[in-house]
RNA sequence: GCCCCUGUAGCUCAGUCCGGACAGAGCAGAUGACUUCUAAUCAUCAGGUCGCAGGUUCGAAUCCUGCCGGGGGCGCCA
């Protein structure tokens, strides 16, 4: 929270308690004040239940309460407040003047596209985001980009907000998955049929005929697929700081170290021949296999000892943030019923699952399979709609629905996505400033322009907006949720369109002050857009 | 059988964690608006028993219980 913003609402705050105190109510000693902006607009800027919350423990008419408070605040007005009213049930409202919008404006220029909604609630926290993770055995496909829009804006925001982050991709190249990629590969060079549970698609036929005579099919695979994944995802613009090897972690003896530390622990027992894990003692509903009968490691073994690692890089303060896909979701007790075994704050690691895309092809379903051949790759979805339409696109909903994303409507549709809508928005304001470029129009600095002349409904929409995108950012960012400055962004744009239309900046008939207070507006607005389009990953273009 | 997500306007969804004021957008539909900065736009209208039934509350889309529908997952694949 920006400190301006801080101020506005500490000062009301402030003035309702001292109401309060004046009307000589007994307060309980951990009341708060209860502020929030009121969903309908008559309401005022600003919106108090104090009344409400505190009339019945005093014995009071909460109507007639609020009243009270009222006059008093009429009379002891803080700071840029127009307008107190009573409403409702009991409801306080505050109407600010214009001059509060205008240091919104003011705000927002000075801050710039760096500055503005940065905030500090982070403190320099390390927080390690792992996301994608696909295995090397294939192509990164239309799932993994919702993942990969979604934690790389989370980290965007996290970002902003003053953690320290990390975004880190986990390659699971070694276990039974690996072993039948390899053997696919291996039987495709060779002609030979590819193994029961092998992989079939397209992409593996295309592959093997690349593969060189003499390349061992497991490492030669893995950095083919790799060389995909990181290719697809650096096109719309997802780059990972750290590429964990699982196989690493076998080489390292990182395995036997988690497995002796969760023995010291007396996590685990042997049982029809396999190693268990205790994770029923936690958080688990039953306990699970760490190591096969065979002799082999399961998946889980080395993701406790991969955790483990993560947890000692981020450090004693670090936060683990894993995005998981909902097919992973019954993981999410054992690992973290691991790392209570092992004696690690629970709170240090979070798993955020992200429900599965929904993929149609002209009303069909596809299946996400690597295995069917029929998969539908991420490289498609970017090729069809492009980087910035399929990040906005994945960002739009909340991560718990479960969308449908039909390709053949994708790709039709594209002049439709609201990505345009916002993108053109601010296309139009840096065209604006072009154009009174252009025109000659010589630009006053932002101190000696009259911002008191911003009267108008389309431009006070804009800043009221605009006021609110730092909360919407720390409210996205402890969500864990993109999706809310996706909607932020598509109203502001709405209200930035608006202004466009009715609200002339350059030309004849529009007074030299009035321009010059237009173009600072305008300045603010763009920077709120591109403040927005940038936690997303998503470009802000000067022309379209 | 158990676990996770979900059910809000014809369609796609915000809002639900942290209860408030007549439930908000977009698309589709109807009707209007370009001699000045991009009509990829804007304005107006129309459209909803917030899955159902109880409960808690001054107040429930939001919290609790039960039921119904949709998606996903369920010991040694990842």
């Amino acid at each position: 929270m920006s400190q301006f913003m801080a101020d506005i609402r500490v000062s009301l705050a402030d003035a309702l308690h001292a109401a309060l105190i004046a009307a000589g109510l007994d307060l309980p000693g951990d009341f708060q004040v209860g502020l929030e902006r009121p969903a309908r607009r008559e309401h005022g800027d600003w919106s108090s239940n104090a009344a409400l919350a505190i009339a019945k423990g005093a014995g009071r008419n909460p109507r007639e309460l609020a009243g009270e408070l009222s006059a008093w605040l009429e009379e002891n007005q803080p700071e840029h407040v127009a307008e107190v009213s009573v409403a409702g049930p009991g409801f306080i409202n505050f109407r600010l003047a214009p001059s509060w919008l205008h240091s919104v404006a003011k705000e927002a220029v000075a801050a710039g596209v760096e500055g503005y909604g940065r905030q500090n609630i982070g403190q320099g926290r390390t927080v390690i985001v792992e996301f994608v993770s696909a295995n090397p055995t294939g192509p990164v496909h239309a799932g993994h980009g919702r993942g990969a829009a979604y934690g790389d804006a989370v980290a965007r925001l996290l970002e902003r907000c003053g953690y320290n982050v990390q975004r880190e991709f986990y390659i699971n190249d070694r276990g039974t998955q690996m072993d039948l990629y390899a053997a696919s590969l291996a039987a495709i060079r060779e002609g030979q049929p590819v193994p029961e549970d092998g992989y079939n698609g397209q992409y593996i036929v295309d592959w093997a005929a690349g593969m060189p005579s003499d390349a061992d099919p497991r490492r030669w695979g893995r950095q083919r697929a790799l060389a995909n994944q990181r290719e697809v995802l650096g096109s719309m613009a997802v780059a990972f700081d750290t590429w964990s090897s699982e196989q690493a972690l076998v080489d390292s003896g990182a395995i036997d170290d988690a497995l002796a530390a969760l023995d010291a622990a007396g996590a685990t027992y042997e049982s029809e021949g396999a190693m268990w894990l205790r994770s029923s003692d936690h958080s688990d509903d039953k306990d699970r296999v760490l190591i096969k009968s065979d002799g082999e490691y399961t998946y889980l073994l080395p993701d406790i000892a991969y955790h483990r690692d993560k947890l000692e890089r981020a450090g004693s303060q670090g936060l683990l943030i894993n995005v998981w896909g909902a097919d992973h979701h019954g993981y999410v007790a054992r690992i973290k019923a691991a790392m209570a075994a092992l004696g690690c704050d629970p709170t240090s690691l979070e798993v955020a699952v992200t429900q599965l895309v929904r993929l149609e092809r002209d009303g069909e379903e596809v299946r996400l399979s690597k295995r069917t051949g029929d998969l539908i790759e991420l490289r498609e979805v970017i090729d069809e709609v492009g980087a910035d339409a399929a990040r906005f696109t994945y960002l739009l909903q909340s991560m718990d629905t479960t969308p449908t994303f039909d390709l053949a409507k994708a790709a039709a549709q594209v002049m439709e996505n609201p990505v345009f809508y916002v993108q053109m928005a601010h296309a139009r304001v840096c065209s604006i400033a072009a154009r009174a470029r252009a025109d000659g129009v010589v630009r006053l600095s932002v101190d000696q322009v009259d911002l008191g002349v911003l009267v108008h409904e389309r431009e006070l929409e804009i800043l009221r907006q605009l006021a609110t995108l730092d909360e919407v950012i720390t409210a996205a960012a402890e969500e864990r949720a993109p999706h809310r400055v996706t909607a932020w962004l598509r109203e502001f744009a709405a209200a930035v369109h608006s202004f466009y239309h009715d609200c002339y900046v350059v030309g004849s008939g529009i007074p030299p002050e009035l321009t010059q207070a237009r173009l600072v507006l305008i300045d603010a607005a763009r920077v709120g857009l591109a403040v927005g389009l940038s936690t997303l990953g998503v470009s802000a273009p000067e022309a379209m």
